[in-house]
DNA sequence: TTTCTATTTGAGTGCACACTCTAATTTGAA
DNA sequence: TTCAAATTAGAGTGTGCACTCAAATAGAAA
């Protein structure tokens, strides 16, 4: 893959394959299908992929990654940063959050290591509003302050998933709204 | 299916089915791993099934009936009724919550009745949610109730998927804080 | 232009899939 | 005990799957 043409082609690959497994599911999705959509005979396809598998876990690692974007910075970003990053990606990413949760729910049987991917990514994410929370509230114990934000990213996420079935969801509105509730004692 | 061996087969293959539609989502799920987990050979299968597809129907169904049981009581049910029997099946029907959640983000593309199903049955949900923070708080506006409802509902199904990758989370504490923020105002 | 290689073409391969069929066995009501 | 119907056994069928390959074409470097 060293001309344009290849880079192309990978891309176009790579949207149907993310469109598909959002529609159909990690295991209800063909090379046929990916190749139908991306409008690729199979020889192109494995000609830049070794396998239906190797398409499908490059889309996941982009849905991971996309979950929580810069996840180097540890400490530094606000809790109203992480939570507007999290309303773009569940207002814009429609079919990445749908691949993520997926991934979470059914982590593809054949291939644990994704679900074990998930999992840490979002332990990690876990964290790093644990640490906004506790920066801004600095009275809060560390054991309060990680189960308030096991509660947000829990909510937050579930508000991510309340969009997919309904596409006017505002996810914006209840995002702020859970938020206040979480940092603010009652 | 009218001797007692029919009926076992039938559970049998149920419990088979929706264990595998949990690890490995619908469109993954194939009769053969249904055969071997369940013992039993294809003809008893198709004896008591007419597809594959009716077997799956058959316990998404059961799911979708699990995420909140008597749907028929509308307006007598307490707000810690709906969340009690919610956190009951959070916490006792992984399987079905996994079910449950993968039809709601990729359902089943050659079967979109199931995904109207899930959709419907969520508004209803949302419904009863409403009704009881109103009738518990007649103060709230109709759409204050129901921005609520959204929230909680939403946040609920958060931390149902944040227990499935997680099997020590403490649902019934994040719930109950949950509801707590809900219906205090802040 | 020549040459070398990336890329595309599209038919082909073997295998696993959903599903069928007939014969054998088990069941329980009479 | 009889017997029709329910159930199971298990080999078989056609289709669609992931993946391969040799030949054709397009693209960059010399």
């Amino acid at each position: 893959m060293r001309y344009k043409a290849g880079l192309e082609t990978r891309d176009k690959i790579l949207q149907a394959t993310r469109s598909l497994i959002a529609e159909d599911g990690l295991e209800g999705t063909t090379i046929k299908a990916i190749c139908d959509r991306a409008g690729v005979l199979p020889g192109s396809f494995y000609n830049l992929f070794d396998s239906k598998e190797q398409a499908i876990i490059t889309v996941v690692r982009e849905a991971i990654d996309a979950v929580d974007p810069d996840p180097e910075h540890l400490g530094t970003d606000t809790l109203a940063d992480l939570v507007d990053a999290y309303i773009r990606f569940a207002t814009e990413q429609g079919d990445l959050v749908r691949v993520y949760v997926g991934v979470a729910v059914s982590g593809s049987g054949n291939n644990p290591e994704l679900r074990g991917r998930v999992i840490r990514h979002h332990e990690g994410r876990v964290g790093r509003f644990s640490a906004a929370i506790a920066r801004e509230n600095p009275d809060l114990s560390i054991d309060e302050a990680t189960r308030r934000a096991e509660t947000l990213v829990s909510a937050l996420n579930g508000v991510a998933l309340h969009r997919i079935l309904d596409p006017d969801f505002d996810v914006r509105t209840h995002a702020r709204s859970l938020v206040q509730m979480t940092v603010t004692p009652v």
